[in-house]
DNA sequence: GTGTCGCAAGATAGCGCTAACATTGTTTGA
DNA sequence: TCAAACAATGTTAGCGCTATCTTGCGACAC
């Protein structure tokens, strides 16, 4: 009278809540609520389990939980060429709370926009339940709508204009750039040329108004010749850097919108014979791998992508395990704090600015 | 005699295998079949099958079927700050990767690796199942001994240096070195300058090697001076320049062991007032980011990190599914192509050096 | 004393999928 | 000719966890 127990299924890893619940004399729910730290378990034995989980050195089977919460969520990071530094940063950020929130990550690069309309299409086939939009996508008005319009949650990150269906993770850039430009009137300069950026995402309209503001309220003039229009591009703040340091008077300082011009400001300095920052102070925005690529290093402003990446990953994820308001949906626009970083490109105006061309080098171990 | 359907647990979303089963007119198993591709299933229920997802828009849960399977697998990818850009590379890759097999992505840093067994510890806690080395932890022998004893399978991408206990993902460092020797020597360069990478990398020995052997083969002497040892980062690749540019003789063209270092080697050479790659041809090496973003766009080696971090997933994968042998480890070396990339930094060398500080600019639009 | 509320813990039944086995129908081989 | 081998599908029983319901037990008022 044999009787089979037909299968013990294979391949069997690590010790699971059984195991756990077996070793401290408790029932596998309560070693669930333990794990999820619900408030209806008596210290006692919560210490019970977790000693056992601690000695049998217990690790949750995040697929089992996802499928037994019911709780599985998809979220898609649409990116379009964003740098690549902004955007391994930015994956840092989103990956590191994915992973604890048992959130699955599709990572989608998006080009020229097919249309919208047909990329709605492709995340619903891939059951997405959330977006991502780091810029330049975060100011695209045409996805964001038709996201809108597909129902799905969605987060702009760093955007300079927080539309009020979606969850929205900024810095206030007006105040960042202020705060960088009042930094090299208190240098000293006065003359302070611009390189704005791209006139298509919204943050380089802020940061210009940051600076017109801080020039305003010290009182000096806004030189029409000291605003230049940038992309964002290493090229084209070659080109604005050109050109401002072309002028006759020309300025003792640039404050380039993002580090990738300012980089290009240092070399253009550089080409010119100028050291900086002796003869020219040069800052930047972002606090990319660039600013500590190049030297000098760049003065800027730290920008917490990762930062926002996690939280707005935590937002959207808690967005779509708690469906239940859709119509009145209360959007988070969360403000987090910025931080100006002052290295060596940026210093106090030279009493006679003249050329030099034998810029200190770091020092290079052999 | 109400009986009582107790549970039909909430969330359901989207269709699942019974859903497509009653569909097809087949069951749940065969749907199964049909998603996994297994062979012994009918074309014309394939078909059948096929069709019902179709019209369903049935798309699989992946967190039921790395549970059913048994099939779950974290992997661990460390990671000690290689630039920016080319972990975004690596990560693009390895997630493609991940994604497609159900594999979870664990991302680590360890910037000073606390010791490789605590290291090793701290993997074990978070049930890590393989490993992913890109440089420079690919080459730190303590650490691939750690993991080794671990019995943990591991994949060193980029390494000049496979062990026999790894797998591999690599290309052919010396004779891409090679090749870029040779191409200078082709637009008529004698005197080229290289810039070595960091000596704890095992592929910078391999870099000069073929830079060596460019040189002998064309019968072109290998001079002392002409060879300045960097260690990857811009600083270096500054001071490396400056050096090699100082030269009674200077060289024609300077060959860096990767981009950062070449992109230095622009920027100094700009300094100088030279013109490139007029009166100095810079070559690099990986195809980073840097290459493209920096004026003129650096002629380089286009190394496929995101293919080796795919490949490296994969093979990842699939020795932690089919984990059948681990005394007998049939590990595998894959060894990838390069690409020479021709770009406008390196150019046929002039009669007649001269110094001209005027370079063209790209143009910006405004 | 006896009901009933409150609360911690247990019991049960799936989440969606697939491994292992069972069942057909169809072919072979001796 | 019939058993054995195969090939295509179906059935059953979990994978590891948790939502939901149920139980046990002390507290508290009537």
């Amino acid at each position: 009278m044999t009787i089979r127990t037909r299968k013990p299924r294979s391949g069997t890893r690590g010790p699971t809540v059984a195991d756990v619940a077996r070793h401290a004399g408790v029932s596998p729910m309560t070693v669930s609520r333990v794990i999820n730290s619900e408030p209806t378990v008596l210290p006692a034995t919560c210490e019970k389990v977790t000693a056992a989980i601690e000695a049998l050195g217990y690790v949750p089977n995040p697929a089992a939980r996802s499928l037994a919460g019911g709780r599985q969520c998809r979220i898609a990071l649409l990116h379009a060429n964003p740098s690549a530094a902004y955007l391994s940063e930015f994956l840092m950020g989103s990956l590191a709370q994915a992973s604890q929130f048992d959130v699955q990550l599709i990572v989608e690069h998006c080009d020229i926009a097919p249309s919208p309309a047909e990329l709605v299409r492709k995340l619903a086939g891939h059951r997405v339940d959330a977006v991502l939009l780091p810029p330049p996508l975060c100011d695209d008005a045409a996805l964001l709508a038709a996201l809108q319009k597909a129902g799905l949650p969605m987060a702009q990150i760093a955007t300079g204009q927080a539309v009020d269906f979606a969850h929205a993770l900024t810095i206030d850039d007006e105040a960042a750039a202020y705060a960088m430009t009042q930094h090299l009137i208190t240098l000293g300069h006065q003359r302070i040329g611009f390189v704005q950026g791209a006139c298509d995402q919204t943050a380089s309209a802020l940061r210009r108004a940051g600076y017109v503001r801080a020039l305003a309220e010290a009182g000096l003039a806004l030189a029409d010749d000291l605003l230049v229009q940038g992309d964002f591009t290493y090229r084209s703040g070659l080109a604005c850097a050109e050109s401002l340091l072309a002028l006759p008077d020309r300025p003792t300082a640039i404050f380039a919108s993002n580090d990738d011009m300012a980089a290009a400001a240092v070399a253009v300095a550089h080409r010119h014979g100028l050291d900086v920052p002796r003869d020219l102070s040069v800052a930047g925005f972002d606090n990319s791998a660039m600013s500590t690529t190049i030297w000098p290093e760049l003065t800027t402003i730290d920008q917490p992508v990762a930062e926002m990446a996690r939280q707005a990953t935590a937002i959207l994820a808690e967005a779509v395990r708690n469906r239940t308001n859709l119509p009145d949906k209360p959007v988070q626009h969360v403000r987090l704090a910025f931080q100006l970083l002052c290295r060596a490109s940026a210093g106090p105006l030279a009493s006679k600015p003249g050329g030099n061309v034998s810029p200190r080098l770091g020092g290079a171990e052999v």
